[in-house]
DNA sequence: CGAGTGCTTGAGCTACGTCAACCATAGTGG
DNA sequence: CCACTATGGTTGACGTAGCTCAAGCACTCG
């Protein structure tokens, strides 16, 4: 109840946000120039050290703000590729479709992460995004990015190493999946988002997952029931306080042990 | 016995190849400008659509073409990322270590293929890369090749192609350790192995395999018995013929169905 | 209030891991 | 040439982590 229908984590992410995501979900996602620059640094739409004169560049690309309700697709596989985009607000997971409608669900997206650098290869997305609750996230067409990343070197270093992010985050996922049991895999899920919520500005120790336990089975390879399992066990062992969704982290060291 | 000391699978990969081959291998591994214009296309180091100049250019960047013995890395993980390297004969893999040197393969790379695109998030590699076989690659200094991309669009497009390619690879490895049970992840192996063999110039059907059964399942997240159990099923479904490391393919379809 | 969704927990089953023996091939040294 | 060793592969016996199926509980929403 408590968490029930806050959009996001409980503390503010970044100090202009607010007022901005409030003037967008007014209707503002027609309006151009959503002025990224004075959002979170280190994003796609934001990288640091550039100057006021690219900033504005960069501002003059991210020509739509869009909102995703809570389930809804930013992208299905097999769309058509043209965009990439930075989450603003909100969360989404990434899903690739095995055959018979079998699905798997490949990563899960905070604010201020990526989406849709899959579908550069073949000119079409490979997975679907889906929304876990409303979330804004920023167009960011990539023809123009392109363009601009010609023009701005340090643009150029930030789009290539937000690709070469999104490969060593892939290659830890195998790792996961190819070594760890059960119990460590719920583990190193639990710190990593820790991680990534402490890192955009939320609290590291206590938060409040947007996923299911099916979706959390699915992404770890294991059933929704080994997950809710494992979780019960780590409250046993005192390492996580887990009371549904709501996650409070105990002790990471013993986490990161297993 | 057959196959016991062949460098690389029988048909020759691609008509220019071999001569090009046998000088480096000579000691040409110092010259400079190793002409990859002349070499296959669609690879890093010669992607299609570039005009004679823009070749040349390509050319003028790899410095360096290196030879790698059985067993040798090429790069170890936390080192100093300054390069990406093309394949141009043998093969790879990539490995990623857990806590207490246990470690896990990420992915195999056969000629034509790309490596060292994960170092760009961090400079430094964040997996090290071992020669299957004695092989040859093109090392492309990265900082020139971003230059070039920067001059040159269908250059830049073709980087970008390849990181969101490998993206995509590593998404699709994801799924198998996600959802397929053994037998399955030995077939949809041996039915990527014959693609890529089969888009790089070699049969499709009946290859060599540099890898040891330990190796293939480190890749498919089981054990070495299990993978060769499941050789051994394959076979006696008639689906596969294999004789220790050299696979013929005998019905793919029913491969792929499983 | 009832229906729907998500979570937890138990009981039994099975696919795969573990351990171990054995074989084939290749390289080494006398 | 033949031991001898090392490496990689196969196969069997057995144990177990995690899957499947099923029941019941907690919340939310119309």
């Amino acid at each position: 109840m408590l968490f029930a229908d806050a959009p996001t984590n409980s503390p503010l992410p970044f100090s202009q946000a607010p007022d901005l995501v409030r003037r967008l979900n007014a209707g503002a996602a027609l309006h151009p120039a959503p002025r990224c620059s004075q959002w979170a640094l280190n994003t796609l739409c934001n990288p640091a050290d550039l100057n006021a004169d690219e900033l504005a560049q960069v501002d003059s690309l991210v020509c739509e703000v869009r909102t995703v309700q809570r389930g809804a697709n930013l992208y299905r596989a097999n769309d058509p590729f043209h965009s990439v985009y930075v989450l603003r607000s909100g969360s989404f997971k990434t899903v690739v479709m095995h055959r018979e409608g079998r699905e798997q669900v490949t990563g899960f997206q905070i604010s201020g992460e990526t989406l849709g650098l899959d579908g550069i290869a073949g000119g079409q997305h490979r997975c679907g995004a889906v929304a876990l609750e409303r979330s804004t996230v920023c167009v960011i067409p990539f023809e123009p990015l392109e363009n601009l990343c010609r023009e701005i070197k340090p643009m150029q270093r930030h789009l290539h190493r937000m690709m070469s992010w999104e490969i060593v985050r892939e290659a830890n996922v195998i790792l996961l999946l190819g070594t760890m049991r059960a119990e460590q895999r719920v583990a190193a899920f639990l710190l990593n988002l820790a991680e990534r919520y402490g890192t955009r500005g939320y609290s590291a120790t206590e938060f409040n997952m947007r996923m299911t336990r099916c979706e959390i089975g699915s992404y770890l390879g294991i059933t929704l029931e080994t997950a809710s399992r494992m979780f019960s066990k780590l409250q046993q062992e005192r390492l996580v306080h887990a009371r549904g969704k709501q996650i409070r982290i105990l002790d990471s060291a013993a986490l990161a042990r297993l």
